[in-house]
Order: structure tokens, then sequence, then C-alpha cells
DNA sequence: GTCTCTAAGC
């Protein structure tokens, strides 16, 4: 039972189990910075974390595949489904152009190269192509030499000449075989370039004149689907195949495992699509692992994908530059940038060599996560490795540079690439537009967007929906409805991403209402709502005490629908009824005082109607709507009605709140293994919320529990050593319950006769990630904390975030008697164990 | 003949 027993938090433990985890993570790091491990940190715990599975422990991890591997899914596989930290469901686009065929003989005639020369020539003049076309009929070599040609059109974005001489061979061509290649050549190249519905309607031809039913014209199409997102599409043509009698191939399985990931697919399916394939006697090759590799990275799940790196190398399949650079994804946009690094150390030294892909990866993790340094010092060293930027590099940085405001380096960046022969393109523009607009620059954003027309760079969904956040968030309405009108104009098609952002827009500023008028709409477009829309308005419930509307916003509420400023005398209260009627059932908590229960129950129950899973996110959102809940009874309800929908989730949440530890500890450990499954910004936010609910209904010994599990896990990066306390990525709940352990920390370090650092620090930045107070409150909650306890520290002259006091002042304040009970945090409501009436339902 | 990597919202 030893790890259902929550850590015991003594004046002595502490800081015993922490000098073990520094012993601990010194021994880490000198993995890191020596060979190749790839594993993560031993878990500190052994019961409370599960460790990515190394090499060859792995043995002994059972699994429904292969009993030498860490199972894909594990046994809670259906609940990482639904905590899947996803961080992303739109489809990027991406256009492989100037691809080459890699390995393989060149296969085509010098003649093809001559047509394909004079063809490109033609661009644009139909019947100059068919004339050229006929010209080389006779001297081109069959399906090879227009393979060639068709795949080099496609690397030159020539879609419509690549149907076009694909029409004219194909009606020239009489063997099947040949028709065949030349069909499923064609569909990958349209496939290639987005043009989906082109390569469907050539597939169905191909089919219905007799030359498409191939392995390679699905395998083909279930590309093309994968490369449009589309992997509905793509898993119901791989039925259809099935049904058709055609066996598919480990290209096919590729394929469609390529589509989960590009589609946004939990990692379920892709996993039930991969033992498909194993029971059907394919073994994985690296593309298979590739693609594998890609949907953990898609669906910000880290661990898995270590696993799977491990499971691969231990099948003996060699990681090349793609596995190695998807690896990095993973780690890089789940903010592990130390495994990053590692990762990139690890390829080198197996002299697969960092290509622009690898750094452009690794320098947006650095840029997520907050390490500017890191980031600019690893473009250097990509210059001085002779690696040149390419276009995604060039946009990437200047996006860095234009999100922290830094205008004048980002223009040079944007310069630099323009001189490298880059012209700016849509995404270019995308970033300055946001980055100027989230600095309320709206004379550039305007004098950019007018700009980028003048050079004929078309404006995209998400030009016109970074355009229309801006507008709201900075309040221009009347911009903003200008946007929206010209984006209708357009006749752009809005997606779910792009509605989400405005009601995302419409609920930071209170317009919930509103919000829930675009909701409504983008249904009776066809558009759903995912769980990112929803996770919006939760949070808009989380903070509508701060978020009421002012009848100058009322008046100001616009409806984007109708595309004009709409004046709207509705009292605030239609904003609670418009939600009630999202709520299906009746509740028994109808009291006074209630309705913000009632509207965030409604909004849950309406995602479960519309089967969305909710995730982690909206499990942060939920628990900070509970920390603005007017008492403890309100907050508990709510969690209680929500163990209905997730009994495990809502009942360690509500267990903790209640004080039952002894009998939820155990549930809480494997609920914090799922979420450490998640990007450490995620992980992050849901320690915050969890221990923020916690710490502002007096379960202080609670909420310090989970914030040491957390910091065992190392959610938040570096919080501590004996000199420094590092708070700045915490909320204030959570870093009270820090300041609390740490000092315990350094209480025991004073009490077994060790002398202190000569100054002690705590950080706590600007507290932008509290959820419960404004920003900079987290400042204050910490004076005062430390006021409150007579203790030594006082802010920093240098620097207001610091509180500093030299190290024999903390040891002397620690000797004085009262301090040691100062320190231990006692829950409000703790419940023994054994008495019957106060137990918890089954978890 | 068909398959794998980097750029957007909570």
């Amino acid at each position: 039972m030893a790890s259902s027993t929550p850590p015991t938090l003594t004046t002595a433990k502490p800081y015993q189990n922490h000098h073990i985890q520094n012993i601990q993570n010194q021994h880490h790091r000198r993995t890191h910075n020596g060979h190749n491990s790839l594993h993560p940190p031993p878990p500190r715990n052994p019961t409370a974390a599960k460790p990515p599975a190394p090499i060859p422990a792995t043995v002994a991890a059972g699994t429904h595949r292969n009993p030498n591997f860490t199972p894909l899914s594990s046994s809670k596989s259906e609940l990482a489904a639904d905590f899947s930290g996803r961080r992303s469901t739109r489809f990027v686009s991406k256009m492989h152009f100037g691809r080459q065929k890699s390995g393989g003989s060149i296969r085509h005639s010098i003649v093809a190269e001559d047509a394909l020369q004079q063809l490109i020539r033609c661009s644009g003049d139909d019947r100059l192509i068919e004339s050229v076309l006929l010209s080389f009929q006779s001297k081109l070599c069959g399906s090879d030499d227009y393979n060639f040609v068709l795949r080099e059109l496609g690397n030159r974005n020539e879609w419509s000449m690549a149907i076009q001489c694909f029409e004219f061979a194909v009606n020239r061509e009489r063997r099947r075989t040949e028709q065949g290649k030349l069909a499923s050549s064609v569909i990958s190249v349209l496939g290639r370039l987005g043009k989906v519905e082109l390569a469907k309607k050539v597939f169905e031809t191909a089919v219905s004149e007799g030359y498409g039913n191939t392995v390679y014209a699905y395998s083909a199409l279930i590309s093309a689907y994968a490369k449009s997102g589309l992997c509905d599409d793509a898993i119901k043509l791989f039925e259809t195949m099935k049904l058709s009698g055609l066996k598919p191939n480990l290209v096919t399985y590729n394929a469609l495992i390529d589509a989960c990931g590009k589609g946004g697919a939990d990692f379920k399916r892709a996993s039930d699509i991969f033992d498909d394939m194993l029971s059907n006697g394919f073994q994985p090759d690296r593309i298979t692992y590739n693609s594998l590799l890609a949907v953990c990275s898609g669906g910000g799940l880290w661990e898995t994908a270590i696993n799977l790196f491990n499971e691969m190398c231990y099948r003996g399949i060699e990681p090349d530059i793609y596995t190695y650079n998807t690896l990095l994804d993973a780690a890089s946009s789940g903010g592990h940038m130390d495994y990053a690094f590692q990762i990139m150390a690890e390829m080198t030294a197996k002299n697969i060599m960092p290509n622009e892909v690898t750094y452009s990866t690794v320098i947006r993790g650095c840029a997520k996560s907050g390490r500017l340094d890191q980031a600019l010092s690893l473009v250097s060293e990509m210059k001085y490795a002779n690696i040149s930027l390419d276009r995604v590099s060039y946009n990437n940085l200047l996006a860095i540079y234009a999100s922290l405001g830094r205008f004048d380096e980002a223009l040079n960046v944007v310069k630099e690439m323009e001189n490298t022969g880059f012209r700016k393109d849509v995404v270019t523009y995308n970033a300055l537009l946001d980055g100027f607009g989230k600095q309320g620059r709206y004379d550039k954003v305007k004098e950019l967007f007018s700009r980028m027309k003048n050079e004929r760079v078309p404006p995209n969904l998400l030009t016109y929906s970074t355009l229309i956040s801006v507008y709201l968030k900075g309040g221009l309405y009347q911009e903003a409805t200008e946007m929206y009108k010209e984006f209708k104009h357009e006749g752009l098609k809005a997606d779910v991403v792009f509605y989400s952002e405005i009601i995302d827009s419409l609920c930071k500023k209170g317009f919930v209402e509103s919000s829930a008028l675009l909701l409504d709409e983008m249904t009776k477009k066809g558009i759903q709502p995912n769980v990112v829309t929803y996770n919006s308005i939760i949070n808009a419930f989380g903070h509508s005490g701060e978020a009421r509307l002012t009848n100058d916003n009322k008046r100001e509420i616009v409806c984007l629908e109708n595309g004009e400023k709409k004046v709207t005398n509705r009292d605030e209260d239609r904003i609670i009824n418009v939600f009630e009627q999202l709520a299906s059932g009746n509740l028994n908590i109808g009291e006074k005082g209630r309705k913000e229960i009632i509207c965030v129950l409604g909004v849950f129950r309406k995602m479960h109607e519309l089967e969305i899973k909710p995730n982690v996110v909206t499990f942060s959102a939920i628990l900070n709507a509970c920390s603005r809940c007017s008492s403890f009874e309100e907050a508990s309800l709510l969690l209680e009605e929500l163990r209905l929908f997730d009994n495990q989730v809502y009942g360690v949440a509500h267990g903790l709140l209640m004080g039952y530890r002894e009998n939820v500890w155990v549930h809480a450990l494997s609920l914090f293994d799922e979420v450490k499954r998640m990007d450490s910004s995620t992980a992050s936010a849901f320690y915050n919320a969890l221990t923020d609910m916690l710490w502002h209904f007096g379960q202080k010994r609670g909420a310090q529990m989970v914030v040491l599990e957390g910091k065992r896990r190392q959610v938040w990066e570096n919080t501590w050593s004996d000199s420094c306390l590092d708070l700045h990525l915490m909320s204030s709940g959570a870093a009270r319950a820090m300041v609390h352990a740490w000092l315990l920390n350094i209480y025991s370090i004073v009490y077994e006769g060790h002398e202190l650092p000569g100054l002690l620090s705590i950080l706590t930045g600007w507290g932008k990630h509290s959820k419960v107070v404004g920003d900079c409150a987290l400042k204050r909650a910490i004076e005062t904390l430390l006021g409150s306890m007579g203790s030594p520290f006082r802010v920093a002259t240098s620097n207001i975030g610091r509180f500093i006091s030299p190290g024999p002042m903390v040891a002397a304040w620690m000797r004085e008697s009262d301090t040691p009970k100062l320190l231990v945090l006692e829950d409000d409501r703790a419940y023994p164990q054994t008495h019957p009436n106060l137990q918890p339902l089954v978890l």
C-alpha cells in the first residue's frame, strides 16, 4: 500500500526526499550530456511515474501485440484518448515542392527531361502543351518517362498540366498495367499538392475505366486524403478497398497511419491500424514508425513517442532524419527542450546530420518555451553549419520576433529572407499581422494588410481570423466587422478553428452571449464545434466574475453573422439563458446563486451529447470555474455532478477537495501519470488549476501534496534549489503551497545543522499563469504570505518580482519556536477514514 | 506505380 499513502510532510522528510531527488537529477543531467541515452529520468517514485520503456526493460511489459514491447496505448488508453493533450486540430497544408525522389535509379530517358523543359515553357497554354506532347509522343518511353514528367510537374505546382499530361498519356496507352501506373502517379502528385478532389476524380475514372483497381491507386488516394487531413475518408477508402477484394500492403498501411497523424485522429486509432497490420502479417518498417511518431507528435504524446522510438530501435529499425525530426517535434512541441537537445546530439553522433527541418523544429520549441537566447544561438549554429534557412525557417524566425513585439528584428529577417530570394508569402504576413496586432499596433496592422494586397499575396482564412481576433481583443469592433464582411466577400470557407478563435476572443472580452450565438451559427453551417471551442466557453465562465458585461460592452456587441454592428438591449441574464438552453436535463440544484454551475454543467452536457471528449484543458477550465464558485458546497456540488461524466478525473478533484486523501491519492497518482503524457504547458495548467482550487477552499495540505507531486514530475522547470525558488510558472495557489514546501525543506537543512547559502531568493515573475487572480497578483499573494509568517524575505530593489533574504537571517527565523508550526499546512476539512458515513463514493 | 519531417486557436 505504499503507493496509496500520501507523502508525509514532516519537517525532516522533505529535505531527505529532495536531497535524493537532487542527486538523481544530477545523475540525469550527466547522462544527458554524456552519451546517447534517450530515456527520461528515472521515476522519482517508482509507483507514481510510469517511465517510458527503456530498452530492454520493456521485456517485462505486457501487451496485446508483442510481449516484448510496451503497449502503444496502455491499458488506460481510453482515458489517454479522453485526456488527449492535442494542441491543434487544424490541418496544416504542407506542399512538398522540389521534392526529389530519393534512392532508386534513374529510370526515365533524357528525352523526358527535354519534354519537361519544353512543357514548363508552355505553362498556361493548353494548346501549346498538347502540341509539345504530340511532338514527344513517339520519343517518350512508356510510363517511366511520363511518371517522371508528372512528378516534376508536381514539384513545380503545375497540377493542371500534370492532369493534361496524364490524360494525354493514358489515352494513348493500351496496356492496363501501364495505365494504372500513370493513374497512381498522378493521384500521388495531385495529393501532394492538396488537390484531393481532383485526385479522387482521377481515381474514380481509373476504376470505372478498368485500370484503377490496384493497391497502388488506392494507396495513392489514401495518401492524398492523408495530406489533406481527411482521416475518415482515408479509412473509409481502405475499407472499400478490402471489400473490393484488394489486399492492402505495407505502403497502404503506412499511408493510413499517416492519415491518422495528419487528420488529428486519436493515437488509439493509429495503434489499431498498426495492430491490424501486424495481424495481417506485415512487419512495420521505418516509415511505419515515422508515421506513428507523427501521430504522437500531433497529439502531444511525448512519452508514447519515446516509447515508440525505443521500440523501433529494439526491432532493429535504424532511425533516419525523418524519425529524428519527428521525435524532435514531439519533444519540442511538448516543451521538453532538454530532451530535444539530447536527441539532436544523438543524431549528430550517429552521423545523421541535422537539417533545416531539424533546426526549425527545435528553434520553434525553444521560442515556445521562452528560451529565446537558445533559439537565436541555434540560428547562428545553423548558419555556421552551412545549412541555409529555407522559407519555413525564415517564417519561423520572424514569427518569433514578431510575437515578442521585436518588430525591427522581425522586419530585418524579412529583408534577409527577400535578399535570399524568398518573397514574402501569406505565412510571413500572417505572422507579422499577429505580432503587431497582439502588441496593439493597429496602425501597422492596417498598413501591412494593405501592403499584402498590393503585393498580391492573397489573404487566407488565417489572415482573416487573425485580423478579426486582433480587432475584437482590442475593442475595434468596427474593424472586426469590416474584416468579417471582407472575409465573406472573398468566399473563403470558415472552419472550426476560425470560429473557435473568434469565440475565444469574444469570451475573453466577456461577450459570452455573442459567442453562444456564434456557436449556434457555426453548427447551423455544418461546422461542428470541437473541444477547443467548448473549452473557451467554459473558461469564460471560470472568469465571468471579472468579465461582466458593461452597458458599453452591450452596445458594442457585434453580430458577426449579419456582418454588422448590432445594438442589443438584452439584459445580462440572457447570457445565462442561452446556456441554459444548452442544458438538456433538469438538475436538482436550481437554487439561487447556482446559475453558473448550471451553465457549466450545461456546456459539459452538451459536449457529452455531441460526443466531444473533454480533455485536460477542459478539466483545468472546470477547476478554475470551481475556484470561482462562491462557496465550498457549490464547488463540491459541481464536481459531484461531473463525476457522472468522468468519475476518475472528477472523482479525484472532488475527493481532494473533500479531504478524502487516503482513498483518493492512489487515483490521483494515476491521473497525474496521464497528465504527465501531455506537453509541459498543458500539464502545468492542470496542476495550477487543481492547486488553486484546493488552496482557495482551504485544503492547503492537499494543495501542497499536489504541488510537490507536480514538482517531482518536473511540471514546472527548475522549480527549486537550496538557494532559489522559482514560482513564475505557477498560479497563486500552487505558488503559496510551494513556498511552504520549500521553506520546510530549508528548515530541514537548518535543523540538520547544514549551512544555508549566503542569499536565498524567491522569484515570482509576473504571475501571468494565475487563473484565479489577475496578473501580478502572484507577487502580492507571495508578499502577503511571507509577511504573515514573519519571514525575513523582502522585495529585491533590483527586481520587483524577486524576494530575497540573507541565509543567516533565514536560519535565525527558522530557529524561532513558532516557525515550524507556521510552515506545516493542514486541510480545513479532513475526514478520518474510519468514519463510515464519510467514505467517498467508490472510485 | 503507392508511404514518412518543420510554420496557426483553449
